[in-house]
DNA sequence: CTAATAGTGTCTATTAGACAGTATGTT
DNA sequence: AACATACTGTCTAATAGACACTATTAG
């Protein structure tokens, strides 16, 4: 975005070949990423269905400060970087993913919240589907075992507010299905609603809303020890998928 | 929101002692205000109601680069100073208010967007009763002339995301009472609705879901050329105010 | 047959949209 | 009187909540 075609200035072009940046108070930012995804839990019982969890992807730090201690994937924001650009590398290097939806979530600033000096946190929300995804170098945690950890910084805080924002844009946006494997049932469907939002839904009210934007795939489970279920995926409906707002 | 008390470390001690700031990239953080308030335009004819507009404050630059230009209220963010300390300081000096309703909006990071050298914006919206304001250094704009001016750096996308975060909020949060009067009539309430959504909306209807927000003044409106209007003010709600995501 | 889930039908409650109709102070 | 706005009533449409009922498989 940008680079506007202004009239040429000599009196700025003169300003800028004599501004020295550093002269200027300067601060470092970060890029923190707060990967978030979705995974089920095997249970014995074969007439039960596998339960889901939310999870997030932490890196166990190796260096001071915080060395030992858990942290969300992130890194420096270089100078000629945009932050989009750190966070794709950091995803890369940190986690091994790569091409996953991301938002800028919010920018934490706080003095003291790096104790090396002070450090701006742009902190963005990715969703994965987990099941299409090889991490190296991460390890997932299930959200209720999150914030029973002490994680380095302030990232405990930050992946509430990211909670928050999801359950705040699940509603009026697509973006649960960035989190589902291609193909899914509905109750599957309802399952990460309700996990996000902490609440149950009611089936049949549920059905009807969402029904708009799933395709049926013709398929069916099996081998459920119950009646097997619909098998749909996300119908893509021209508009969003960028949930831009 | 941090220090915490985590067992004392004496490797951290270390590493922290020999840890240089200065070696490592590093970037500047502005924090722009989107300054936005209503007001109203006097009309001539003596039955019509005052029109009113969404208006946002701006500052001539007088130096270098963009001097001569329209920019937002902006500063640099101290290396001990959080953004909202670097807001209060900017809104000021460079706007003459103090204590107004802010919210973090969004940091724009691109590298090309200031030709000095690698500075991120982090963005704030502020909302305005403009009745109780004196500005000094600052001139308000309606949103229309503005979107017609050139501002500095990438000032105009900036606005235009704010404008977009005032509509989605402005239906699911209190937000907007930030702006109005302390005592208002419901058709001017309305009315503020329509700017930020651009769109006429049925007065039946808004009256009907506004008015658990509202408490009547027991005042009337005189003089109007028409039949005279309640006054109302905001009913707090005991929980909002605070519009956090 | 039974446990467990899938899926439908329907009644009710709530909310939004539409729009006509009534009310009232100022000149 | 007539203009401009204030305000109410009511019908309809759309949506959400509740819940009972039917359907279907593996074991």
């Amino acid at each position: 975005m940008s680079s506007k075609n202004r009239a040429a200035d000599p009196g700025e072009e003169e300003f800028l070949s004599q501004y020295h940046p550093e002269k200027y108070a300067s601060i470092s930012i970060t890029v923190d990423a707060i990967v978030v995804g979705v995974a089920k839990n095997t249970t014995d019982n074969y007439r039960k269905l596998d339960r889901q969890s939310l999870k997030i992807l932490l890196v166990k730090r190796d260096n001071y400060p915080y060395k030992g201690y858990y942290s969300l994937p992130g890194g420096f924001v270089g100078e000629k970087e945009t932050f989009e650009d750190t966070l794709k590398r950091v995803l890369s290097d940190k986690t091994g993913l790569s091409d996953i939806y991301s938002e800028q979530l919010y920018t934490f600033g706080s003095v003291e919240r790096d104790p090396r000096m002070r450090i701006v946190s742009c902190a963005y929300i990715s969703l994965v589907d987990i099941s299409r995804t090889n991490i190296s170098g991460a390890e997932w945690f299930a959200v209720e075992e999150v914030s029973e950890m002490e994680l380095a910084f302030d990232h405990n805080q930050i992946i509430e507010e990211a909670l928050k924002r999801l359950r705040g844009k699940i509603n009026y946006t697509d973006i649960v299905f960035h989190m589902m494997p291609k193909e899914f049932t509905i109750s599957e469907l309802q399952e990460v609603y309700e996990l996000i939002l902490g609440k149950k839904l009611l089936p049949a009210a549920f059905r009807r809303t969402i029904s708009d934007k799933l395709e049926d795939t013709g398929k069916m489970t099996s081998n459920a020890g119950h009646r097997p279920s619909r098998i749909f995926r996300y119908k893509v409906l021209l508009q969003d998928m960028q949930g831009n707002n």
